[in-house]
DNA sequence: CTAACGTGCAACCAGTCAGTTGCCATAATA
DNA sequence: TATTATGGCAACTGACTGGTTGCACGTTAG
């Protein structure tokens, strides 16, 4: 895509990758099959999820072995942070609004 | 919806959508005539935009005889802005990188 | 009143997307 | 080597979406 903002958006668009990006900020690092226990979905949803943040350059990959250890890039730490900056922005501007 | 951040990063992933904010921000006010000049798309493309960015509560309309006109509420305007820094950052990020 | 303008609503289409299931490959272990 | 865990690939489905066309409604100008 020609379109790197749009792609990190679209990223951050879905509620299951927002979660999946929390989870890793949590734990450091994650598997797709530890983060499958952590949503309703299956291994390859996770999976699919984890390709799109990775494409839009918030998460990096390397395989250990049979196990593909998933971190957040720079980008994806900064987004992270913000994602709750703007949690806690919505809580007061509509919670209280 | 029952997910204000995903409906704001859904209507932020849209080349379309970002534009339509940027030049409401520039004009201070348009209508979906105006904007359609703008953009190689119909009105009624617009219009759907247009009503997109008012459910994710990044512009509102008023109308004023046959005329509805739009502008950004405060939270469109912090995201123009921060859309321009997150275009700067990305040029610097990925640009010198 | 009539014509032109601006808008809104509804149906429709093609493409994308989140999610599933099924299968095959690779790596660790008994 | 046979078994088990971890992943990746591919096809399929239902829902959503960006965009279109067609039409009807209120508003302003002749």
């Amino acid at each position: 895509m020609t379109d790197p903002i749009g792609q990190v958006f679209s990223a951050l668009a879905d509620p299951s990758r927002r979660h999946v990006l929390g989870v890793i900020a949590d734990r450091g690092t994650a598997t797709a099959t530890e983060l499958t226990g952590e949503l309703p979905i299956t291994r390859q949803a996770v999976a699919k999820h984890l390709a799109t943040l990775a494409d839009a350059g918030l998460v990096e990959s390397s395989r250990q072995g049979r196990e593909t250890r998933y971190r957040l890039t720079a980008t994806g730490e900064e987004w992270d942070d913000r994602l709750d900056a703007l949690r806690a922005h919505l809580d007061r501007t509509r919670g209280a609004g």
